[in-house]
DNA sequence: GACTATAACGAACGAGGGTTCGAAGTTCGA
DNA sequence: TCGAACTTCGAACCCTCGTTCGTTATAGTC
């Protein structure tokens, strides 16, 4: 492993491989798992050589790694700012919801990969931001989900909630006749009174 | 491999060597997942040495193709005979609901590796069984699905079900203070209109 | 007690795969 | 055009792990 480079021109480039790196392994670690996924296939699917990846990533864990901080960040910036407007609870989660669904539709290699090897986010130390990243995301739903008048009990309508919007990475396809936004449209229908 | 015994009195102690090792690797494969838990740690647990788990089950993929089987095949039969009951809509989704989360929640490491191992069990042709088990179990579902009053339309209200149940493999904890019929009863009263 | 089926041992094999590294190629800036 | 930074190559290293197999121990059966 090498590191970026320091001269902005390349930088970019640079970035943009690296980034390339990071969508063709969750599509392939989706696929075919993390394990069963080599770094020989990986590499020529970039047409690389196998030695060339460890210029962008230091090992495969980061690669997976990579994956993961690239599903929770942008989610939970945008959850955060989201509900930095101020509206009824009911709105704030209908707009929470769907803002979810979509990043998790747009992102569905990398939810795969992310329920897939939860045992390895699990456990371990270098996993420990990921972790936290989870968490925090779950505890904005979890305020939101306090407000609203809702059916059932608050932590079993988070628990469901996740539950739902997770297995959507499974099934969602998009030639399918259901939008991201119909999609969360129903879920936010189940939970409110 | 060697095979079953032939002999009657000999036979009930290989059955129940054989569940051992089903039991003691769905708990292995669920915490440490079933690539990185290697057939040495199985059989160390066990108690073993490493070749004698090749009395047992002729590979590796074998052991999780039974975890997977004992997982799908008795609720699939549970919940035939469920339905085959003469009962209203609303209250045959509240049974086989309650059947399936308790199914879930005492089959939770099971459960987990069946989700893991998605990749593995949607290619390969050896698992095309389990993959028709599945099936057929979701085809219940849908059945009942389709006579009860729902609050959104049946498709949605499966995949949502879906979601929620096997979720629930992920948070459940046996001293918590929800038993598998509340968390049940809570889903479904979020289906029901 | 001897014979046979069963169970377990444990070392070794063989293949696969993550990672390293020094050299060769390429691109940028001056 | 030249030199430095950057990128890629690809073979080799080294280790892990699934599986095999000949042998040894154990337990039912007559």
């Amino acid at each position: 492993m090498a590191g970026a480079p320091s001269r902005p021109a390349l930088r970019e480039r640079y970035d943009r491989r690296r980034q390339e790196v990071v969508y063709e392994a969750a599509k392939a670690f989706a696929r075919h798992g993390y394990d069963t996924t080599t770094m020989q296939e990986l590499a020529a699917t970039m047409g690389l050589a196998t030695g060339a990846l460890y210029h962008y990533f230091g090992s495969k864990e980061q690669v997976l790694m990579a994956i993961c901080d690239q599903l929770m960040d942008p989610l939970l910036e945008q959850a955060t700012e989201l509900l930095h407007e101020p509206a009824s609870p009911e709105r704030q989660l209908g707009e929470l919801v769907e803002l979810w669904v979509a990043h998790v539709v747009a992102h569905r290699d990398h939810m795969l990969v992310f329920q897939q090897e939860r045992h390895l986010i699990e456990s371990g130390e270098q996993w420990r931001g990921v972790r936290s990243s989870r968490k925090a995301f779950e505890r904005l739903v979890a305020g939101v989900l306090e407000q609203a008048p809702l059916r059932t009990d608050p932590r079993l309508a988070l628990l469901a909630l996740l539950g739902m919007v997770n297995h959507t990475a499974q099934w969602y396809r998009p030639r399918g006749d259901l939008s991201p936004a119909q999609i969360a449209a129903g879920y936010v229908a189940l939970l409110l009174a």
